[in-house]
DNA sequence: TGCAAAATAAGTAGGGCTACCCATTATCTA
DNA sequence: TAGATAATGGGTAGCCCTACTTATTTTGCA
């Protein structure tokens, strides 16, 4: 473990107050800090100047956003550790964060206590995710994920729209197909989904897991 | 305008290092400053005994949310000046909050000064929206929030159960009338709402909604 | 190439929501 | 107290969603 002044850290929100906060922290800590960013642009430019050992990113940010920092980054072999801190409990950005083979995925409601945890595990090697990550919620999530994967791409074509409130007449309509057909679709959707069964409940979950469906590929 | 000495100051935030940005920003700029807060609860307790001048909440917190937080205030008869600091630009959150009479609606994304300015206008009576939402969207809710107070009081009682997804039977059921009367009840808020004539046009709306109805009485 | 899965679609039936019509009773307020 | 508003509810009709069944064509993969 090296000394922490040996650590260079920058840090990169376009939460302002966030930002100042996380920066004195760190930097009355001991750690050597290389800069603060308000947005993507900023980042990925410190990052390549100063190739600090560190660098916490939000993910949701002007210009570019964090994961598009941290790939541009690793394409320059850039040999930065990247943390992730944004304070959304979002699965999909979870398994994007870890194909970009990050070294951690903290929460902005995490203590300053579980940042220098992370930090210590990081600099050992290992990966920290934030222990907010065990919730049952998540586990919910991925099971409805799970489920959301059963579903055939036709499947997933008609319950895009029909989180866009489209009738299924609307749907038969746009994609050349019958209304019996969609209809057939939605039922298999019901049964895959294992929904409910009370009226429009399909509607319903569509509408309730919209930015779900959204990411679906 | 009093000095800021006597303006006292109350912070609530569930995320540990805005909290301290925040706390520190506004101390070290010469407020006088009664706590933080790292949930409702004890935003709660805070307001209760202090009383500030001020209080900066946010709004997802645990126990009590920020704006649970500011309506048991405002019911205990305290005269605090409340002010949401919220990451989320969300319009629903923001007609529950006018709802609440707040004076004010920061973004996390403001800047230092922006805070100021708001704390500024808030002292002198005014309220003070982030500049980051667009007249646009803060008119479209109002427009929302007048159409929804056209309702009669049976009219939201059978709204606030569709938004819980119950079906016309079970609400006749649980208020012990007529299938028959829910129904009219709904073509009306239907009519009252302006709502498009498309199949399920309400329960979707009931259910996008849901937070912005919930605080209707 | 041939089989399995997926996509297509129709028949039949039923229940839910909505519109437009109507009427009665209750409640509140000028 | 009279008139307006709200709440109650029936008739009829239409459209939409869903279930269960059956069948044909298309597609993808082994």
């Amino acid at each position: 473990m090296p000394y922490k002044v040996n650590i260079s850290v920058l840090v990169a929100d376009d939460h302002p107050l966030l930002l100042k906060g996380l920066y004195d922290e760190l930097s009355a800590n001991g750690y050597t800090m290389v800069g603060m960013a308000k947005d993507g642009m900023e980042a990925l430019e410190l990052i390549i100047k100063h190739q600090p050992t560190i660098a916490f990113l939000d993910i949701d940010m002007p210009y570019l956003t964090g994961l598009e920092v941290i790939r541009t980054a690793k394409d320059k072999g850039i040999a930065t550790h990247f943390i992730i801190l944004s304070f959304l409990k979002d699965e999909t950005y979870i398994s994007q964060a870890k194909a970009l083979q990050i070294s951690g995925y903290l929460l902005k409601e995490d203590t300053a206590e579980t940042i220098y945890k992370c930090i210590e595990k990081v600099m050992a090697g290992e990966t920290f995710f934030s222990p907010s990550f065990n919730s049952e919620s998540l586990q919910q999530v991925s099971l409805e994920f799970l489920k959301l994967k059963k579903l055939t791409p036709s499947e997933l074509t008609i319950l895009k729209l029909i989180s866009k409130e489209k009738s299924n007449a609307a749907i038969a309509e746009s994609l050349y197909i019958s209304i019996r057909t969609v209809e057939k679709h939605r039922s298999n959707i019901i049964a895959k989904l294992e929904l409910e069964n009370n009226p429009n409940s399909l509607t319903i979950w569509a509408i309730q897991n919209k930015s779900l469906i959204k990411d679906i590929t």
